[in-house]
DNA sequence: TTGTACGCGTTATCAA
DNA sequence: TTGATAACGCGTACAA
């Protein structure tokens, strides 16, 4: 069994509290004391237990972090980001893989609120319904979203603005000379993908480019779809000249199919593609991309946390990123 | 603030104890009794505070995973599994990102045993020193490590074994015919480099080869290392007939550099490659590639804490796992 | 079956 | 500056 401050106040031949008041640093004890408390503590490597620490405090200054999955998507990179504040501020993160499902969200919800959690961060999802809005932790609503909208504007949200992403590839393809752009979106949720719609409507629009239905093609995000795709496209009345596909798997197919049918890119056919994977800058030639803020997001989440913990309310609730387009061979003429 | 178990205790009009009783399903509650007690547990939705019960049962249910990092390398397929096996189990993770600094994992061992978790899943780095083999978690050492060498043998142990791994893909070239196979090797550390080369030496001499040192080459696991590797490796006395290479974003700038070269994989260089990871599988042709079985390496680890945990010890303290060759078009001719 | 009382390891309040 | 003592919220041995 690990020392108590029990064990260190009898050896040294204090009370507790001193002890106690050594450790953290507080005033209340001569310096004389204090030497001879922490060095008994440093030579019997007492270190206090956080559960009882915890318990007295009401904190536990572990923050956690509820995502769909790891492997898939950029949730890593935005964890580590998590990770790297949360440390900072002395916090530590717990994992939580709700596998996109609602129920096991609830669970670990549940759980968080038993566990006394300081907080949370959750990234992704559908939106959110009122689970999250009843949870609390620490006595409030410590929680921040991440890429996920929420019923009510009540909790603190951090968007990244996917729109604005697809208006960018689309803007620069228009600005290239193209107009028969054409759009093929993957596997995020919904409201992402169709979010990305908007932002190419929008970039047509305001160069008054006539809006072609038939271009847009809807995939499950695989690298066969982004193939097919290609196939499919290049067979119908009024073809693309151009192609802004937003998902990097999708777009391996896709510079597959264009090669494969004896084309150049971007001579024959610029191409745009979606995300800062390793994946787009591994495909011949090197893809413009649009590349999203992770990294930011993370941090802001955390330092948006751990200020909500510290009840300063951030100004605004809903922070939106803006991605950025990372020009490249694939739309180099 | 959050119930308590005293508050429901007065509002049911019971003692404490026979609400802890209720609640954890322990007999010595009449049906009457407790359907009653849990009825109002439901109805305030109270939860019991993990923090007293921690304390007072002297454990957490809490993990944690140490590793180097999370976007590099494979950990998050790891961490997912033993996440999946802990959240079976009852158990929650905590992330601890040591970015490969020892200094760091010190401070996070401290750390751990302040904040009482049950045990710890330590993922790669360097080799283990003492300060692993003394840091107590609920009075054992209760620790497995994954990919990481121990001084002694005192503490269970998962390893992949590069070593086959690389034997396998050299004994594939070797079998297809080729003799003078290059070997690139990445940035894993030292350790898992070495094993790679280990099992390419005993490759070559189960079948008699002579070993050519000049067809090793060392780099730092970057894509431009690959291509500059195939440069300078077609222009040595004995140049290569086919190649082994030890990661998979070196493979990318090898291929690159073979096409550039106006070769054919695998007509002209068959090559074999390492990693489960997407990229193999997107380079063009299908890398044939050595796959580790990091799945499963994670949830054992999860397991044997578990069992660890339970004061179940393993009964053998090292369990190697071995690679497979996922055989495909760069290698078939 | 039910209740009382103590322990878990801290922090914090109040006297001394 | 110190020390005794009461929380913090729960589990549990023991008594009723």
């Amino acid at each position: 069994m690990p020392l108590t401050l029990k064990d260190i106040a009898e050896m040294v031949g204090v009370a507790e509290s001193t002890v106690s008041r050594a450790i953290n640093d507080k005033e209340g004890v001569s310096e004389a004391k204090k030497k001879e408390i922490l060095k008994i503590v440093e030579e019997y490597n007492f270190k206090p237990n956080q559960l009882a620490q915890g318990l007295a405090k009401q904190e536990t200054h572990i923050l956690a972090v509820l995502l769909p999955g790891l492997s898939q998507g950029n949730y890593s990179k935005i964890i580590e980001n998590i990770e790297a504040i949360a440390e900072k501020a002395g916090y530590q993160i717990i994992l939580c893989n709700t596998h996109n499902d609602l129920t096991k969200e609830k669970t670990y919800l549940n759980l968080l609120e038993e566990k006394r959690v300081d907080g949370a961060v959750i990234l992704g999802g559908e939106i959110a319904d009122h689970h999250i809005l009843n949870t609390k932790l620490r006595g409030n609503n410590n929680i921040v979203l991440v890429n996920r909208l929420c019923e009510e504007i009540l909790i603190p949200t951090i968007l990244i603005d996917s729109s604005y992403g697809s208006y960018l590839a689309t803007k620069h393809l228009l600005d290239l000379g193209y107009i028969n752009i054409a759009l093929i979106t993957g596997n995020n949720n919904d409201y992402i993908e169709n979010e990305k719609i908007k932002g190419y409507h929008q970039a047509l629009k305001e160069q008054n480019i006539k809006f072609n239905h038939n271009l847009i093609i809807e995939t499950d995000g695989s690298r066969s779809a982004g193939y097919q795709a290609f196939i499919d496209l290049v067979n119908i009345k009024i073809p693309p000249d151009s192609f802004f596909i937003t998902d990097d798997l999708l777009s391996v197919g896709l510079v597959e199919a264009i090669k494969m049918g004896g084309y150049f890119i971007p001579q024959d056919y610029p191409v745009v593609s979606y995300g800062g994977t390793i994946i787009n800058s591994i495909i011949e030639p090197d893809l413009t991309r649009v590349i999203e803020p992770l990294s930011q997001a993370g941090k802001m989440a955390a330092d948006i946390l751990i200020k909500l913990i510290n009840n300063k309310q951030a100004e605004e609730k809903i922070k939106v990123l803006r991605p950025s387009l990372k020009i490249s061979d694939s739309t180099k003429i």
